[in-house]
RNA sequence: GGCAUCGUGGCCGAGUGGCUAGGCAGAGCUCUGCAAAAGCUUGUACAGCGGUUCGAAUCCGCUCGAUGCCUCCA
C-alpha cells in the first residue's frame, strides 16, 4: 500500500496523513438515507462522493468494511424530537403499513444507486433491525450517568456531558452559543434543557411504530441508530464517519456524545463530509418546487431541463467538482459534462484499437501516473484526476493520428491504467451507449441506408445522400463520413 | 443575528506564495462533394479595498456577495 493518501478532515479543520486504525483495513460508516420519500438528486450526490472514496480505498488494497444504514424509524419530521415519525406519517398518507414505505423507497433508493453504478456497502442495517442493540445502548448511557429518563422518554443529558467532556467539538459550537440561539419551543417540556435530544421517545397512542422497552413503548432518538449499528459493525473506535455537510450538527455531534459518554474516546479517526448540491443557483427544496429525482432527470421528463441526461453523464459531472465543494447543477454545466464524457469514452474504443510502435514518443508515462495518484491521493480530488485522463486522451489521439507513438509495454500500462481510473476508481462506464446496440434490425437497416447512401455519393446524387442524412439527423441518428468508411451513432 | 464554507476567464471547475489545470462554448485549421462528427491549434482569469512579502488567485484584515447550518433535511 504504497499511498500517502490525505483526507480532509472535518473534525480538525485541515488535511490529514489517512492511516487507518488497524493496517490495510479500513472501518466506514456513512449515514444513509431515511426511506420515506424517493431519493432526490442532492442525497445521491452524498452516496456518489462516498462511493468514489470506498472504491479509491479498494484500489489502494484496503480491505473495506462500508456499513451505510437505512434510516427506517425515529426520524421525526420536525422541531428537535417532536412531530410525526416520516416514515408513520408517509404510511398514514397513504394508507399504508410502515413497512411497505420503507420496502418501497428502500428499493427506490437501490435501483437509483445502481444505475450510477455506485457499489453496494458491505453491510446495510435498519435502525428496526437494531431496536436492541438501541435500547442497550441508552442502558449503558444511564448508568455512565449521562441520560435521564421522564415520562417514559429518555434524553441525553447535553450540559452535563459538555462538563466532562466538551460538546461541539465537530461543529465548532460551544455550549453557551447553543442555549442563546436555541428556541424554546412547545412540548419540550419533558426536557431539562432544550439542547437535550432524544434517546427514547414513549409513543402516543397514535403512533404505530413502537416497541417495548424498560422505559415505555416507544421508539428510538434518530440520533442513535448511527452509534449503535456503527459500534456494532465497526467497534468502539473505527477509521472513517461520512455523511452529508448538513449532518454534521447536531446528527453527528450527538453520535459523538453518545459514544464518548459511554466509552471516553472519540469514536471516529477521520470524519468526512460531502458538500450540498444546488439546483441552477438554489438549495433544492419540494417546498420552493427547485427539485428534481435522478429518474425525471434520467427520462428527461421534468419541467427543470429540456432534455434527458443519463445516469453516468450525471455522475461524471458530479465527479468533475471536488467532494467538498458545492456543486450546482444547471443545462449548460451538464451539457459541457456530456460532451467532456463523451470525448472519455470515444478515446476509450480509440486505446483499444491501437497499435503500438517501437518506441514511446514525448510522453512521462510514469509520471502521468504519479500524477493521478496525487490528485486522488490529495483528498480525492477527483476533478484533477479527469484533467489527467483528458491529458491522456490527448495523447491517445495523437498515437491514433500517428503524430506521437507507443511502445507495447507502455500501452498495455496505459490501457490497465486508464481502464482502473475510469471503471474503478471514478465508477464510470459505457452502458449508456451499449444499450443502444442491442437492436440488430435497426442496425441492419441502417447499414442498409449507408450502402445505398453510399452508391449515390459515388455516382454524385447529393440530394439522394443528402436526404437520407438529414432525414436520419432528424431522427437523432448521426452519420459520420471518414475517409475510411461512413458509419452512424444513435444519439 | 451566530457558526461554517466559498467568491477563478463567456459557462462549469482544479489550483494555498514564484512555474500550462482540465472540460464546454467561441475562433482558426485538417478531413469532406457539402456538412456533421472527429482531431489539432488558440484563451490568460482569479469579487472589491487595504496590508504582509523580493514576489499573492494563493497569507492577514475589512467590505460586499453567495450557499449551507443554527428547526427536519444528504
Amino acid at each position: 500500500m504504497n499511498s500517502s493518501l490525505s483526507v480532509y478532515n472535518s473534525l480538525k479543520g485541515e488535511k490529514e496523513v489517512f492511516k487507518s486504525l488497524v493496517s490495510d483495513h479500513v472501518g466506514m460508516y456513512v449515514c444513509g438515507p431515511t426511506v420515506y420519500s424517493k431519493v432526490h438528486l442532492g442525497n445521491c450526490r452524498t452516496f456518489i462522493s462516498f462511493d468514489l472514496i470506498y472504491r479509491y480505498l479498494n484500489h489502494l488494497g484496503y480491505k473495506v468494511r462500508y456499513v451505510r444504514n437505512i434510516t427506517d424509524a425515529g426520524h421525526l419530521e420536525n422541531d428537535a424530537d417532536e412531530g410525526e415519525d416520516r416514515i408513520a406519517k408517509k404510511a398514514r398518507l397513504e394508507s399504508i403499513e410502515p413497512m411497505e414505505v420503507v420496502q418501497r423507497y428502500t428499493v427506490d433508493f437501490r435501483n437509483i444507486m445502481a444505475k450510477f453504478n455506485a457499489l453496494p456497502p458491505s453491510i446495510e442495517p435498519t435502525a428496526t433491525g437494531h431496536i436492541v442493540e438501541q435500547i442497550e445502548l441508552i442502558k449503558e448511557i444511564i448508568a455512565k450517568g449521562y441520560a435521564y429518563e421522564i415520562n417514559g422518554s429518555v434524553y441525553f443529558d447535553v450540559l452535563k456531558f459538555n462538563k466532562d467532556i466538551p460538546y461541539g467539538k465537530l461543529s465548532g459550537r460551544n455550549i453557551e452559543e447553543l442555549i442563546h440561539n436555541t428556541r424554546t419551543l412547545e412540548g419540550q417540556s419533558d426536557k431539562k434543557n432544550p439542547q437535550d435530544f432524544a434517546l427514547w421517545k414513549k409513543a402516543e397512542p397514535v403512533h404505530i411504530m413502537r416497541w417495548p422497552s424498560p422505559w415505555s413503548d416507544g421508539f428510538p432518538g434518530w440520533h442513535l441508530e448511527c452509534t449503535a449499528m456503527s459500534r456494532k459493525y465497526l467497534g468502539d473506535q473505527f477509521d472513517i464517519h461520512g455523511g452529508g455537510m448538513d449532518l454534521k450538527f447536531p446528527h453527528h455531534e450527538c453520535e459523538i456524545a453518545q459514544a464518548e459518554s459511554i466509552n471516553k474516546i472519540p469514536p471516529v479517526k477521520y470524519w468526512l463530509h460531502a458538500n450540498m448540491l444546488t439546483l441552477n443557483g438554489k438549495k433544492m427544496a419540494k417546498s420552493t418546487g427547485n427539485n428534481i429525482l435522478p429518474e425525471e432527470m434520467f427520462s428527461g421528463s421534468n419541467t427543470v431541463f429540456k432534455k434527458a441526461f443519463s445516469p453516468m453523464v450525471v455522475r461524471f459531472f458530479m465527479l468533475q467538482a471536488h467532494y467538498r465543494s458545492i456543486v450546482d447543477i444547471s443545462e449548460t454545466a451538464l451539457e459541457a459534462s456530456e460532451k467532456g464524457f463523451n470525448r472519455l469514452l470515444e478515446a476509450l474504443q480509440t486505446l483499444k484499437n491501437l497499435t503500438p510502435s517501437n518506441s514511446t514518443t514525448e510522453f512521462d508515462f510514469k509520471s502521468w501516473v504519479a500524477r493521478c495518484y496525487e490528485a486522488m491521493n490529495d483528498d480525492f480530488n477527483s476533478p484533477l484526476l479527469i484533467a489527467h485522463l483528458f491529458d491522456a486522451v490527448k495523447f491517445i489521439n495523437a498515437v491514433a493520428n500517428q503524430k506521437q507513438a507507443i511502445d507495447a509495454n507502455d500501452l498495455h500500462d496505459l490501457k490497465n491504467h486508464f481502464d482502473a481510473f475510469f471503471y474503478d476508481v471514478l465508477g464510470l462506464n459505457s452502458s449508456d451507449r451499449e444499450t443502444t446496440k442491442d437492436d440488430s434490425q435497426l442496425e441492419g437497416t441502417l447499414e442498409l441506408l449507408l450502402q445505398i447512401r453510399n452508391k449515390a455519393r459515388a455516382s454524385k446524387d447529393f440530394e439522394t445522400s443528402d436526404l437520407i442524412r438529414n432525414t436520419l439527423s432528424n431522427l437523432n441518428i448521426q452519420i459520420n463520413d471518414a475517409p475510411e468508411g461512413s458509419s452512424f451513432k444513435i444519439n
